[in-house]
DNA sequence: GCGCGCTTTTGATCTTGGTCAAACAGTCAG
DNA sequence: CTGACTGTTTGACCAAGATCAAAAGCGCGC
């Protein structure tokens, strides 16, 4: 691969810790390659061929079952996706697209799997990163199952709001049909949810969302009492 | 601990594999302990203080949120579990209770998390395990998102029977309401879902379930297509 | 065997969210 | 600037599932 991103992609977790050798021997056998918007990168039953990691832009994981579909998890920079796949070798569960122009670090599974056995280092932190995985996926599945949907909204804002450092006033990312799915509901819900929650001193306009009163959208969304981790 | 179970323990896929000098070292520091039926072994939000292993009996992981709650999993034996919180060292996501009288092996985090650093194939395992954890996760996220609650049930048995060698017939292990919650719905509702199925040739009586017409209730369930992982 | 307590089932009604349709807004090519 | 295209919003209606209430089963101790 090219060397212009190497000191970012050194610096994730995933890869931070590792023999330096070791990591330069995963890196230089990898692809850096850039995709435009609203390609599929792969499917939900292929075998795992690649570990990903989104260097640049916007990646959405999604299921498409019987007609709908469904977003899991819309991936920013700079994370990897679908370790679990590739370190089981098993098909993929979730098919991926990019939703902007992004660039992606393409490693091969099998050779992430040789390596993984031989550095200590870059499994403890393949672990780790399983581990905080599977915890994000609880706390979907929770929120899906009992909370409603103005209060998955109410705290996805929250919550965004959190990652930009307690921002008040931000841009959605994605579009609102993208957001939609990721919460669980249609678009027109989306809408009347946003309606719902000006109430609760959120005003909405086009992308830009401003919270114009934290206490009363937390005590609407009563969030989760354990915090995130990450 | 006790050594009567310890051949039993030494092989699960996540101890089995490790170096017996070090396996031992963990089963010696470990307790067995028996639990009575509905207790609570731990609660969301509290430090993970030990590796859970299910030996015998049966353990539910629940979320109690506003007013409901909602069950995760049930554990079958042997099964350890929670195996991210404990990897991590941050809080339980999820409370477990016992449905039965069960036996649990109980590894102290902080050991388990040293001899981790030091045994490989440990290591591997635990990942594996924690690869596996995620994919059913995401399994159960998807189902809550893109099904409805008969075709949520109908999955349920035909995987239930699966687990079972296929068995067109066979006992419901926990309570109703228990799996009601898991499937995410009222008890209510269950019962009604039961209903639907019979038109799709299944019958129940009290926890017996005969599943006449397999192939109509995978019609009716549309399976995921990607099999299960084990 | 009888009665108490609990789970499950059934029925009636209500709420949430989905569906369908149309208006509206923003973007971009010509 | 204008028109076509796409995405968002609004409104009317519908369906799945929750809630409430009551009846029916079932297990267990006395």
């Amino acid at each position: 691969m090219r060397i212009g991103e190497k000191p970012e992609i050194a610096r994730l977790p995933l890869f931070r810790d590792m023999d330096d050798a070791m990591r330069e021997r995963v890196l230089s056998g990898s692809f850096l390659q850039v995709f435009p918007p609203q390609l599929t990168l792969f499917e939900r039953g292929r075998q795992a061929d690649f570990l990903h990691v989104l260097v640049d832009g916007l990646v959405e994981l999604y299921v498409s079952g019987t007609g709908r579909d469904t977003t899991m998890k819309i991936v920013e920079p700079v994370t990897s996706f679908i370790v679990a796949a590739v370190m089981t070798d098993l098909p993929y569960l979730m098919s991926a697209r990019t939703l902007t122009s992004s660039r992606v670090l393409l490693v091969p599974a099998a050779l992430m799997r040789e390596v993984i056995r031989k550095d200590t280092a870059l499994m403890q932190a393949t672990m780790h990163e399983l581990a905080l995985g599977y915890r994000d996926m609880v706390r979907a599945l929770t929120d899906m199952k009992l909370r409603q949907s103005a209060e998955r909204l109410a705290n996805h804002l929250l919550e965004f709001s959190a990652q930009r450092g307690n921002a008040w006033d931000f841009e959605l990312s994605g579009e609102k049909r993208v957001l939609a799915s990721l919460l669980g509901m249609t678009p027109e819900n989306l809408s009347r949810a946003f309606g719902t929650l000006k109430e609760q001193g959120v005003s909405v306009n086009g992308a830009r969302v401003r919270i114009e009163d934290r206490a009363a959208l937390a005590a609407f969304a009563r969030p989760d009492p354990v915090p995130a981790d990450r």
